[in-house]
DNA sequence: ATCAATCCCGACCTTTTTTGTCCTAATTTC
DNA sequence: GAAATTAGGACAAAAAAGGTCGGGATTGAT
């Protein structure tokens, strides 16, 4: 099934709810929980992925938090992805060759190696600013919904 | 982890391997899993799904096998893929939305939504007769590997 | 008519991955 | 020092993927 894993939706939500904050204002993991109705201990450990990976910037202590450490509009989707999952890769063999009981026999491995590089360019095509650009055109959307009822 | 599940490996290894096969021949499971050394029930079932997706013909009894019903040259990767595992979708709120207990509250739904627009067009671009063309280009590589050598 | 080869398919078990929880630091502010 | 907060390891639960088994149906050969 080829399906974002629920940690990178929790990192999104993260980024983009950030990205709408205040300049310079620090988010507490608890009040994303909150808002976004996610395990607490879940979104810590998404959110010290995202620090680990130079997305977010964190503060200890009363009065801490995250913010983004770059703007969102220098993030794409595949950065998010990377920094929850680790290295993006469609087929096992690529970290582990002896992972796969059909390596030796395999008629497929260069082919799909391929598509994955390709698609991991496609990837990083998607910008996040996209997201708020969306959130606009919704909004637009709905307004025009109203007008019409 | 946004990975190939190994049934659609096996599907994929499976297309190939008949495309190669001679004209009118039936490839049975049995064969095709001594081959590759997949779990002969397992890649039954995934030849099965390919069947019902109108990707292989079928023939019962002795003598029987598998062909495919078109020539793979008609085939991108994403027919094999949604034939093995159903429509693709990025997130899980596109099948059952009460399966997400973020949905009342979600902030990305409707630009991911997007994304999965596009990326299943792009994936409507990778046509599976680059895999034959693939391993032509390989065995180019290898001539050329043995002529430095 | 029988038999062997083959596809079909549901039920089930096992392993792996994902998701979520708990608990204990370490850091900072008040 | 107390409270708020991030950091992170260990573990449990749930879900998904991978694999196995067994019974049935269809076909061709003997
Ligand atoms: S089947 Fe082929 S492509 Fe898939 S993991 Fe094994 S070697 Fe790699
Ligand atoms: S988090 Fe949002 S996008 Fe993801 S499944 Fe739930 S509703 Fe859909």
């Amino acid at each position: 099934m080829l399906r974002l894993s629920k940690r990178v939706e929790y990192g999104l939500m993260a980024v983009l709810h950030m990205d709408q904050a205040d300049e310079g204002a620090w988010t507490t993991a608890a009040e994303l929980a909150a808002t976004y109705q996610i395990p607490a201990e879940l979104l810590g450990k998404v959110l010290q992925a995202l620090g680990r990976a130079g997305i977010l910037k964190s503060a200890h202590g009363a009065k801490g938090g995250y913010q983004l450490a770059r703007p969102m509009d220098e993030l794409v989707l595949c950065d998010v992805l990377e920094a929850i999952e680790g290295p993006f890769r469609l087929v096992r063999c690529q970290e582990e060759p002896h992972s796969c009981d059909q390596y030796e026999v395999c008629s497929i491995r260069e082919p799909v190696l391929d598509i994955q590089q390709q698609l991991l360019e496609y990837l990083g095509g998607f910008e996040l600013k996209a997201f708020r650009l969306k959130k606009r055109k919704i909004n637009k959307r709905q307004e025009n919904l109203c007008t019409t009822n």
